[in-house]
DNA sequence: TCTCGAACTTAGAAGGCGTCAT
DNA sequence: ATGACGCCTTCTAAGTTCGAGA
C-alpha cells in the first residue's frame, strides 16, 4: 500500500465514493438552499461563540456593481473571533522527533525518510540550490549586465532562438509518435532555461514585446428571415437585445436555461441591453420564443460541419495566421507562446454548481477595458483603429501581458504565457522542489500536529486537527468566500458542522469520520475516514452544540493555517501537502504496482492505476462521459471477436501441426513439404501470439477504462504530480515517454524530461 | 490586525479534431 | 468517403496565496 500515507486504506469504503457524487447533487440543492435559509441564523449563532456585532445579511441580495463597497460592512473573519495573539509555539524549535509516526496502524510510513539528511544532499540538480532559497529574498540582486553576462556564457547562439516553439522536436523525448505526417524538419534547439540562472531580485523579466489582445468578433446581426416571437407575435429585436437574446438561444438545449437563477439573472440583464420600448414589451421571459433563433444556430453548426475542405482549411489557415501573429511574444530574448491570447466573448454567465449569478450577462470588452504590460522600451501593441487601451504599464514584477476587469465578480482576467514558457515551468520545479522539501520535515510535522491535539489552547487543537485532514485526505485549504457571490461550497477550514458525521463505531472501525461537502467547483467530496481518538475527540468537542451552519473550525482560518506553517518550514502552505501528497503517492504506488516483467500495456497499466489512486486522493471527478457504456460495450464486442479469432487460430495452429507430423511420420522423404509445413506451423504461432497480445491489449484497455469512469486523471498529472518521477519511470523500464505524456504535456515538462534521470527520487 | 485585491494555480466541461473501422 | 469515438485543446471558472494599505 502506499507506505506514507495509506490513503487509499483510510477509507472503508473508498469505492462508494464516486459512484453517486454526481447523480447526488440534486441532494445537495436541497441541502443547500436549507443552508441558506439558515444563514440568518448562522450569523447569529456564530456570535453565540464570537463577539463580533450581528449583521443583517438578508439584504445583500444582489447589490452586483457595487459590491467592493458593500464589502465593508461584512467581515466574516471577524465573526470568529479569531485570537490574534501570536504565541509562541516554543515545542517549535525543537520537534520531538517520537519514533511513532502519527497515525493509526494503517498509516505506518515506509519512504526511507531521513530527517538528518542535509539539504545539499539531494542536490543533485544545480538550479535547486536556487529554489531552496526561494525567490523572495533577494539575496544577490542581479542586473541586467549579470544576465547578459551569463548569456555570453551560456545562451549566445540561443538568442536566435526567436522561432516559434511549436514544433521544437527536442532530441529528448520527442522524435516517435505525433512526427507521423510532420515534415520534420527544424532539428532546432530548444531553449532549455532550466540550465539557467533565474532571476533573484523579484522581477519576472527584463524584456517583454506582444501584440496585445485578439478581441472577440463583433456581433453579426441574424438575417431577417429568423424571427423572434413574443407571446406569439413577431418582433424585430433592436441589435444589443438581439445579440443577448442569441446568447441564450444558444444555450436553449442546455438545462441551464431552465434553472430559475439562471433565467431570472439572464432576464435582469437582458432588459438592460434593450430600447425602452422592448422593455415594455417584454416582460416575461416565458413569454419569449427563440426556437427560430435557436435553429438558425444549429443549422450554422451543422454548415460549419459539412464544410468543405478548402473552406475547412481556410478556417484553418486563418487560425493559424492568428496564432502566428498574436499568439507569441518575446520575453528576453525568447520567443514563447501566450496561453490565451483571445479576449473571452461576451455571453451568459456559466457558473458551476449552485451559482447565485448564473445566467448574468458577461459584457463583451473592448480596448479601454484592457491594460497592457509590456517593455517600456519594446514596440507597444497597437489598439483597433480608433480605439484607446485603458493603460500601458510596465510592471516586471508581474508576469502577465494582458488584464480586464470582468463584471460577474469585478475580478481581474489575464492573459498569460503557455505552460511551456520558461516562466511558468520554472514556478512549477519551483513548486515540486518545495514539495520535497516538505518530505524531508513531515514526520517532524507530523509528529507536532498529533502533539497540538493535546494542546490547551483551542485554536491551537483546531488548526492541528485541521492540518492533519489537509495532509492525510488532502483537502484544499477552504478559504472563506463571500456569501451570494458564489456558490456555497467549502475546504478545510471552512467545513461547517452538517458537512461531518462523527461515528464512533461504524462498519467494524473505531472513530469514524463521514465527510460530506462539496469542494472546488462544487464537486462533492464523499469520504468515510476512521481517525485516531484524539482527533474524534477533538473533533466532538468542535462541534458539541453548534449548529449545522456553524463553522468546525471557529477560531480558525487559511490565513491563521498558513502563518503557521510558515513558521514550520519556509514556503510551506496548506496547498503543498497536496502537491507532496499527491507526487509521493505516486512515486509510492509506482514501485508496488510495476513489475519489470510486464508488458508494456501492462505497465502502462500500472502507471495509470499510480495516477488513479492520486486521483481518487485528490478527489478529482468527472462526469462519465455520455458514451461511456456504448463505448465499453463496443470494447467488449472487440474482444469478443479477437477471443473468436484466437480460438480460430488456435485451430488453425492445431491442424498445420497435425499435418506437419503426418508429413514426418511420412519418413520426410519430401523435405520441401516439410519446410513448408514447418514454416506454416511457425506462422500459425505466431498468428496465435500476435492475437493473444491483441486480447490482452484490449483487455487491459476495458479495464482502464472501467476504472477510469468517474476520474479524471489529467489534472493531477497535470498539476500534482511531479513529472520526474513520471520520467524517472519511463526511463527505468523503457516506456517511451510519448505513451505517458502527450504532446503539450512533453512541452510543459520538457525541464523534468531533460533532467531527471532513471533514478531520479522524489 | 484585518481586509481586500492582485496574481497566479488548479479545475472540469465543451467542443474540436484526428483516427479508425466500415 | 463517412461517421463514430476518444483524445486533445481550449475555455474560463474557481480556487490559493501574498502583500499592500487602512
Amino acid at each position: 500500500m502506499s507506505g506514507d500515507h495509506s490513503h487509499n486504506d483510510s477509507q472503508i469504503d473508498s469505492g462508494s465514493r464516486y459512484n453517486d457524487s454526481h447523480k447526488h447533487k440534486d441532494k445537495y440543492k436541497d441541502k443547500e438552499q436549507k443552508h441558506k435559509d439558515h444563514k440568518k441564523d448562522k450569523e447569529r449563532e456564530k456570535s453565540k461563540y464570537s463577539n463580533s456585532e450581528h449583521r443583517d445579511s438578508s439584504d445583500k441580495k444582489h447589490k452586483e456593481k457595487e459590491r467592493q463597497k458593500l464589502k465593508d460592512g461584512s467581515d466574516k473573519q471577524k465573526d470568529k473571533q479569531k485570537e490574534k495573539r501570536k504565541e509562541e509555539r516554543s515545542s517549535n524549535g525543537k520537534p520531538k522527533k517520537e519514533k511513532e509516526n502519527g497515525f493509526a496502524s494503517p498509516h505506518i510510513k515506509s519512504e526511507p525518510d531521513d530527517f538528518y539528511q542535509s539539504p545539499k544532499l539531494e542536490k543533485s540538480l544545480k538550479r535547486e540550490r536556487d529554489f531552496d532559497d526561494g525567490d523572495f529574498k533577494p539575496k544577490k540582486i542581479k542586473t541586467e549586465d549579470d544576465r547578459s553576462e551569463k548569456k555570453t556564457k551560456k545562451r549566445k547562439q540561443e538568442e536566435e532562438d526567436i522561432k516559434p516553439k511549436k514544433k521544437g522536436n527536442n532530441k529528448k523525448g520527442e522524435v516517435a509518435t505525433d512526427g507521423k505526417k510532420k515534415p520534420k524538419k527544424e532539428p532546432e534547439e530548444k531553449w532549455k532555461w532550466w540550465e539557467e540562472e533565474r532571476y533573484t531580485d523579484g522581477s519576472k523579466w527584463k524584456f517583454l514585446e506582444h501584440k496585445g489582445p485578439v478581441f472577440a468578433p463583433p456581433y453579426e446581426p441574424l438575417p431577417s428571415k429568423v424571427k423572434f416571437y413574443y407571446d406569439g407575435k413577431h418582433m424585430k429585436l433592436s441589435n444589443n437585445a438581439e445579440e443577448v437574446a442569441t446568447f441564450f438561444a444558444k444555450m436553449l438545449d442546455h438545462e441551464y436555461t431552465t434553472k430559475d437563477v439562471f433565467r431570472k439573472n439572464f432576464f435582469k440583464d437582458w432588459r438592460k441591453e434593450m430600447t425602452s420600448e422592448e422593455k415594455s414589451k417584454i416582460t416575461d421571459l416565458n413569454k419569449c420564443d427563440f426556437a427560430e433563433m435557436s435553429e438558425y444556430f444549429k443549422a450554422q453548426a451543422e454548415a460549419r460541419k459539412t464544410k468543405t475542405k478548402e473552406d475547412k482549411l481556410k478556417l484553418k489557415e486563418e487560425n493559424e495566421r492568428l496564432l502566428q501573429e498574436y499568439g507569441f511574444c518575446i520575453m528576453d530574448n525568447h520567443k514563447e507562446r501566450i496561453a490565451n491570447f483571445r479576449i473571452e466573448p461576451p455571453g451568459l454567465f456559466r457558473g458551476r454548481g449552485d451559482h447565485p449569478k448564473m445566467g448574468m450577462l458577461k459584457r463583451r470588452i473592448r480596448p479601454e477595458d484592457i491594460i497592457i504590460n509590456c517593455s517600456r522600451d519594446s514596440k507597444y501593441p497597437t489598439p483597433p483603429p480608433g480605439t484607446k487601451w485603458k493603460e500601458v504599464r510596465h510592471d516586471n514584477k508581474v508576469t502577465w501581458l494582458v488584464s480586464w476587469t470582468e463584471n460577474i465578480q469585478g475580478s481581474i482576467k489575464y492573459i498569460m504565457l503557455n505552460p511551456s514558457s520558461r516562466i511558468k515551468g520554472e514556478k512549477d520545479w519551483q513548486k515540486y522542489e518545495t514539495a520535497r522539501r516538505l518530505k524531508k520535515c513531515v514526520e517532524k510535522i507530523r509528529t507536532q500536529y498529533r502533539e497540538d491535539w493535546k494542546s490547551k489552547e483551542m485554536r491551537i487543537r483546531q488548526r492541528a486537527v485541521a492540518l492533519y485532514f489537509i495532509d492525510k485526505l488532502a483537502l484544499r485549504a477552504g478559504n472563506e468566500k463571500e456569501e451570494g457571490e458564489t456558490a456555497d461550497t467549502v475546504g478545510c477550514c471552512s467545513l461547517r458542522v452538517e458537512h461531518l458525521s462523527l461515528h464512533p463505531e461504524m462498519d467494524g472501525q473505531e472513530f469514524v469520520v463521514e465527510f460530506d461537502f462539496l469542494g472546488k467547483d462544487s464537486i462533492r467530496y464523499y469520504n468515510k475516514v476512521p481517525v485516531e481518538k484524539r482527533v474524534f475527540k477533538n473533533l466532538q468537542l468542535f462541534m458539541e452544540s453548534k449548529e449545522p451552519e456553524d463553522d468546525v473550525f471557529d477560531r480558525l482560518n487559511t490565513s491563521i493555517l498558513n502563518k503557521h506553517l510558515q513558521e514550520l518550514m519556509d514556503g510551506l502552505t496548506a496547498k503543498v501537502f497536496r502537491t507532496y501528497n499527491a507526487s509521493i503517492t505516486l512515486q509510492q504506488q509506482l514501485k508496488e504496482l510495476t513489475s519489470s516483467e510486464d508488458n508494456v500495456p501492462a505497465k502502462i497499466l500500472s502507471y495509470n492505476r499510480a495516477n488513479r489512486a492520486v486521483a481518487i486522493l485528490c478527489n478529482h471527478q468527472r462526469a462519465p462521459p455520455k458514451t461511456f457504456e456504448k463505448s465499453m460495450q463496443n470494447l467488449q464486442a472487440k474482444i469478443d471477436a479477437k477471443k473468436d479469432q484466437i480460438s480460430d487460430a488456435r485451430r488453425d495452429l492445431k491442424s498445420a501441426k497435425a499435418d506437419l507430423k503426418v508429413c514426418k511420420d511420412e519418413k520426410s522423404k519430401r523435405q520441401v513439404s516439410k519446410y513448408l509445413l514447418e514454416g506454416a506451423v511457425e506462422a500459425k504461432k505466431k498468428a496465435v501470439q500476435r492475437a493473444e497480445e491483441q486480447l490482452m491489449k484490449l483487455e487491459v484497455q476495458a479495464t482502464d477504462r472501467e476504472e477510469n469512469k468517474q476520474i479524471a486523471l489529467g489534472t493531477s498529472k497535470l498539476n500534482y504530480l511531479d513529472p520526474r518521477i513520471s520520467v524517472a519511470w519511463c526511463k527505468k523500464y523503457d516506456i517511451p515517454i510519448e505513451k505517458i505524456y502527450n504532446k503539450t504535456q512533453r512541452e510543459k515538462f520538457a525541464w523534468a524530461i531533460d533532467m531527471a534521470g532513471k533514478d531520479f527520487e522524489f
